[in-house]
This record gives C-alpha cells, structure tokens and sequence, in this order.
DNA sequence: CGCAGAATTGGTAATTTTGCCAAGGGGCCA
DNA sequence: TGGCCCCTTGGCAAAATTACCAATTCTGCG
C-alpha cells in the first residue's frame, strides 16, 4: 500500500473508528430524531457527564455531529444522516451471522 | 439505557469496530473487485502475513467475510456487500469536514 | 458578588488493540 | 520422506481506548 493510499483508508477508518463505539451509536440515533443537550443525552445513557462529553467529542471531531450553546447548555445535532444507513447494514451483518451460526447448529 | 438495549448497541459497534481500521477497510475494498488468497493481500498490504491473517480473523469473526481453503491457500471473499456503502458515507463526511474547515479558514 | 447547574479538560488506571516474531499444522511435489 | 509454501495461533511489548474523579470555565439567578 502506498503512503498517499494508506493516510486515505487512515482517514476513513478515523471516520469509522468515531463510530464505533455503542455509547457513540446511541448517540448519533438519537440524535437523528432531534437535537439534544449534553445533560439529556448523559441522563439516557447513565454514565458520567465527562463520559458523555468525551464521546460527543470524538463525534464532532470526526466531522459526524456539530455542537451550539445556547444559554448554559450544548445542543448536539446529526451533521451527516447518511451515517443512519450503517445501521441496517450491521443488522444485515448481523442477521447473517445468525443465520450462519443456525446452519452450523443445526 | 436499559441492559437489553445496551446488548444491541454492543453487537452493532462489534461489527462496526471490525471496519475500523485503515487495513481491514482496504482488505473489504479489494475483496469487493473479487476473491482474494492470503498471499496475494499480504502483499498489497506490505505487513506481516500474521497480521494480515489476524485482519481477516477479525473480519470473519464479525460476519463480514468468508474464508475457503483450496489447496495450500485460503481464499477471502466479502459475503455483506452492503459494508461498501460505508465508503461513499465516509467520503461525505470527509468532505464535510474540508469543506467546514474551509469556512473556518477563509 | 456568590452560588448552582452545565459542560469541558486533565489526570490516571484498567482494558483493548495492534504488529511483529516464533512456533506449529497442513498441503503439495520431488 | 523431506522440504517448501501457505496460513494460523501464541506470546509479548507498545500504543490506543475508555471511564471515572477532580478541577476549571461559563452562564444565569438571586
């Protein structure tokens, strides 16, 4: 693999890679039905606030979410819906692989 | 999150994380054109073929490809062609993101 | 001003990932 | 049978990820 190809796939794996993460996944589908605020989405998920804040963070930094204050508080919003379409796709995955594993089961 | 949805979010980002890494996502590029044996990868990738065959491993074990030896090689193929639409995704995102960051540069 | 709520950042420990080397299994051919 | 490929697995060290606590910034309110 060349230098130029290999930072291109760096690049779209750190694309991925923002994605990959189940906190992160819940984020970004909640986020395709409405904007939320920080402390909404750390109440949904139940874990610390820096938590959830760190997770945002690596989203807006891929380029997938976008962030706006208002007041006291942080609205996130989705950026790029297309990253929606991943989701079937892993159910497709997913249901492969069970189908895979019935056959080997019996 | 309720521990059944959390069970979800983990199968989904499990494979999702098997996509993301610059290797594994060339590796799906290039089985997407047509089969290909561990050799012929191992050396488009220019690593270790260890590595390259823990690549696979991990791709296999998500769902998203297939191995059947023949002879003394093994041959990968892509079983969820769907994974491809990720790319023109990721691509979006990307250009989102230059273009964000033109704006924010002039 | 002083305080409380919202959010980010730094620090740290535990866990996971990654890539190479070494070793081993299996097929092919002389 | 012996030797050579092809590939996988184990092991290990380096690097990255993750989640929490603590400290800090900023906003709005009395």
């Amino acid at each position: 693999m060349e230098a130029r190809e290999k930072v291109r796939y760096e690049a779209r794996a750190a694309v991925i890679k923002a994605m990959a993460h189940p906190t992160r996944l819940f984020i970004v589908e909640e986020l395709s039905r409405r904007e939320r605020c920080v402390c909404e989405l750390t109440a949904m998920i139940g874990a610390d606030v820096s938590t959830v804040s760190k997770h945002l963070s690596v989203l807006k930094h891929a380029g997938i979410v976008q962030d706006e204050k208002r007041g006291s508080q942080v609205f996130y919003t989705l950026i790029v819906p297309c990253v929606l379409n991943f989701f079937s796709c892993v159910e497709s995955v997913l249901e492969a692989r069970a189908r895979g594993h019935a056959e080997l089961t019996g």
